[in-house]
RNA sequence: GGCGCCUUCGUCUAGUGGUUAGGACACUGGGUUUUCAUCCCAGUAAUCACGGGUUCGAAUCCCGUAGGCGCUACCA
């Protein structure tokens, strides 16, 4: 049978990491099987529905190359893939359960529920529905339904039944049933509820696996009691859930709140993809052999869809931690080669003033960037005056700084051009000795005059690539207007 | 409150009855380097949540307790 897995990402307005994380594991088991990883749109809450919003999980899946086999643009065998063009198949399947008496209609008002829950709250029950409409005749149904009275369809939860639920990762589960409540399959709009919607689908997409996060275990035994209710046991998917993601303090599952739950967080700071990926499946995952860095490819080796977890992962909730993706961004900047970080940073740096500097700025920038946005903060200087500021000029202990400027000014004036590496390093180093101070103090107050900042790329190279002109005239109007900096 | 899951350095993890409890990030110190970074070396850091068992022996098995997270919507 072919392995089907897929994501259901509902259009919320923008593209959580989480959902990449569960997108990684389903591709990945996809893919390993030879099968097909499936996008379907759940877009059924209108109340939260943004115009636009798939087109960014779409652009957010293609970057990172979790490419789907179906989707609804590209469509596919089982299409349409978009839940609300399937509101007729919803329908067919809610009158199957009215027949077979596994849901019931519900004309309870939201008021009343509002009610019914602040009662059971004062009471320390637990808030559930109190089955009120389970009780109505034929004739109440079908006068209520003739005056046009609101309604959803509830799902009937059989009373004191265990409910099993197997998890590849967790094990057995048993759920008592007179603990879960008689959830609503259709809201009153039409539009089906997330339980009806996903098992509904995922049967008749025949898909095989699920891999989704762990909010998703306590609702799991609705879901098998729908595929029962179905008659559809033989088609129950294997279930895997995921760890959810914390954030950094771990209090609470990775949010839009805190700002680095989106994709396009990454985006702009310059992360790069498969540095993401191979975070996200390392703080669950561990690779055989210990090593961090690693691709989709080594994860996708590590799963087996015939042994009984699948693939081995912990089951503790790991907090995200930005440092250490930080830290392996860097290293896939530092193992690229050359030209690949150049193209990348053409790509991120489009509004670049100077694009023709990027290439050879790449060389020596490369081991002091974490992230492609650092480009900006180390090269800046280059393309614009930069401000000075006498603090900064104070962190170098140097007596008479005007003095050596000056000094440094007439050696540049005087040296050769072009000039060159071993000369300049000759002459400012001859200069320092002269002077009495460090030649790596020289070297600093040189750099400061020509960047304003204590830190840069190397000093001759990124004068090579300022140009002799700039640079002596950088240190001119720095002899001119010292000591005056804010 | 109820139900479910989880609990090894600050963080992510290895570990499946006998280890000096290993690695990575972060942090600290040292070396290389004209700055920073890279690179190399070293170090701090977990009485394996706590309390009981079982066992010659437990982070590893069992029971209990506590804490954390998740769910508890006509949201997904």
């Amino acid at each position: 049978m072919e392995v089907r897995t897929r994501i259901a990402p509902s259009p919320t307005g923008y593209a959580h990491l989480g959902t990449i994380y569960q997108a990684m594991f389903d591709f990945c088991l996809a893919k390993k099987a030879k099968g097909k990883f499936i996008v379907r749109i759940e877009d059924t809450d209108r109340a939260r529905f943004v115009e636009g919003a798939e087109e960014v999980v779409f652009s957010a899946l293609e970057w990172f190359g979790l490419t789907p086999d179906e989707d609804p643009i590209k469509g596919g065998p089982f299409a349409p893939y978009r839940q609300s063009e399937r509101l007729d198949i919803y329908r067919k399947y809610v009158n199957l359960l009215l027949e077979k008496g596994h849901a019931y209609h519900c004309f309870c008002t939201k008021e009343r529920l509002a009610e019914l829950r602040i009662s059971q709250e004062k009471d320390k029950l637990p808030p559930m529905y109190d089955k009120c409409c389970l009780g109505l005749s034929a004739d109440q149904i079908k006068e209520n339904l003739d005056n046009n009275m609101p309604y959803v369809i509830r799902m009937k939860i059989p009373k004191s039944e265990v409910i099993k639920v197997h998890d590849s990762l967790v094990g057995d589960i048993e759920f008592d049933s007179n603990l879960i409540d008689d959830q609503v399959l259709l809201k009153a709009d039409g539009f089906p509820t997330y339980h009806l919607a996903v098992v509904v689908d995922d049967y008749l997409m025949k898909i095989t696996n699920i891999i989704r996060g762990k909010e998703w275990l306590p609702s799991t035994p609705k879901h098998i009691l729908l595929y029962r209710f179905f008659g559809w046991e033989d088609s129950i998917p294997k279930y895997t859930h995921l760890p959810v993601i914390l954030n950094a303090d771990g209090k609470g599952k990775l949010s839009k709140r805190d700002g680095h739950a989106s994709v396009d967080f990454y985006k702009k700071e310059g992360f790069l993809p498969e540095a993401i990926l191979n975070y996200l499946s390392n703080i669950v995952w561990n690779h055989p052999d210990g090593k961090e860095i690693y691709d989709l490819k080594e994860l996708e080796k590590a799963i087996d869809i015939n042994s009984p977890k699948i693939i081995n992962i912990t089951s503790q909730a790991p907090r995200f931690d930005l440092k250490k993706l930080e830290w392996m961004n860097g290293e896939y900047i530092r193992k690229m080669s050359d030209e690949d970080l150049t193209k990348r940073l053409e790509d991120f740096l489009v509004d670049h003033p100077a694009p023709e500097i990027i290439a050879p700025l790449v060389p020596l920038v490369k081991e002091r960037i974490k992230k492609l946005s650092d480009f900006i903060l180390l090269t800046n200087f280059i393309t614009e005056a930069p401000e000075y500021d006498m603090e900064v000029f104070k962190r170098i202990k140097v007596e008479n700084q005007k003095d050596v400027l000056q000094n440094i000014y007439e050696e540049l004036q005087k040296m050769e051009k072009p000039w060159k590496s071993e000369v300049f390093e000759k002459t400012f180093k001859d200069l320092a000795q002269k002077l009495d101070i460090k030649a790596g103090d020289m070297f600093q107050l040189i750099r400061v005059a020509v960047s304003g900042q204590l830190v840069t790329p190397p000093l001759f190279e990124s004068i090579q690539i300022l140009g002799e002109e700039e640079t002596i005239k950088r240190v001119a109007s720095v002899v001119q207007k010292y000591p005056l900096f804010d």
